[in-house]
DNA sequence: TGTACATCAGTGAACGCGCGTTCACTGATGTAC
DNA sequence: TGTACATCAGTGAACGCGCGTTCACTGATGTAC
């Protein structure tokens, strides 16, 4: 009666939301279809309601998935010596700006969670404070310090990210990504002596 | 041989422009199909491209409208002695997070702005240039005062008015404004200060 | 002023296409004995 | 070990629908005389 669980299924699962992900990113949400979302993890439209009741779910595990992953790299980064100085230099990089697809879900897609069903944007909301905990970590901040207070540095940056990445205009983008920077900075330092009372 | 232009067309032309505006602005480029645009301003799909070229042209026009009719308001206030203040304060209400429809455009549209054609991310690049030139007036920051530092301050508002958004949570929401309205004040000050040489 | 005509904003059906989702089927895998 | 059977991930065609765009047509407006 208890039958075996291949790990086939699983594997296959994270692969699509894995290269969901990237197109959705790239693509947007209402930009990507199920049919090539499905080819680009190597199979079929069929095959995807084997793994996912709707679009919907799908999305919401993409977000789940990869804003756990950042977190998970903050955690690290902060771990193996990584200041949030460095983060900021490569959140807001060209290169970080330039690619799209494998850089952060919120630039990427944040006016779209805005607009989704409600189950999107809880997931997006409770990855969202997981990741908030993890920068609370790598910005050395007390414990005290409240979520809003990180998401908000969190905020600027990728608001910062999403204007340089609709200039068309490069120098007028490199420009504010360099100003960005200083925000942030700025924003950081407000946040590191402002939450002892 | 010269014609009369009557003024009907031009009427109704901004009157799509108007209404697509709004649902643009709630449902996404991609998730506003031209049918339904024209059926908002009392029209039938066939009369689009009597207007338009493409739905291209209208998301173009549409952007340089509002980023037109928001820089205006912004001269407006300035002259009728409203402050940055002012500004921060209602741009990151409950208010305005509550009504995408008639809010900021960068704020509901910028990373589908950032995914779309270059004529898209060009009109939105030189019509948010203007605004930051409105901006500079209403925040009295002198001549000198760079767009990337102007607009390095829109882009906390903007993702943070994203951020607060995409939150189901309310409180956490809530929470998100305010501390985004200090960001805000912090680095307008940062700005007013560091700019004389 | 009255009539004949040209213009062109707007209608609504149609185009091919991709959407999200369903479904009958295939065939490899692992179980039962 | 060998054979019969059940499972179920994956296939690919099909569903109704809305997409962006085109087009033959209508009918109100304004011109010409």
């Amino acid at each position: 009666m208890p039958r075996y669980a291949s790990e086939h299924k699983d594997l296959t699962r994270q692969r699509i939301i894995e290269t969901a992900g990237r197109r959705l990113r790239s693509s947007g949400i209402d930009g990507s279809g199920v049919a090539s979302l499905m080819a680009d993890a190597g199979l079929t439209n069929g095959a995807f309601y084997r793994h996912f009741s709707s679009k919907e779910e799908l999305v919401v595990d993409v977000i789940e998935e990869h804003l756990r992953e950042q977190a998970e790299g903050y955690e690290l980064a902060a771990t193996s010596g990584e200041t949030m100085w460095d983060l900021i230099d490569s959140y807001l990089s060209a290169t970080h700006r330039d690619d799209v697809e494998s850089g952060c879900t919120s630039a990427a897609l944040l006016d779209e969670i805005a607009r989704a069903p409600e189950s999107v944007k809880t997931a997006y909301g409770s990855g969202v404070v997981r990741l908030s905990a993890a920068l609370r970590q790598l910005c050395r901040l007390p414990e005290e310090t409240s979520d809003a207070v990180i998401l908000g540095i969190l905020a600027t940056m990728v608001g910062t990210l999403q204007l340089a990445r609709a200039m068309s205009d490069s120098e007028a983008s490199d420009a504010v990504l360099e100003q960005g920077k200083k925000n942030a900075v700025l924003l950081l330092e407000a946040a590191a002596t402002t939450t002892h009372p």
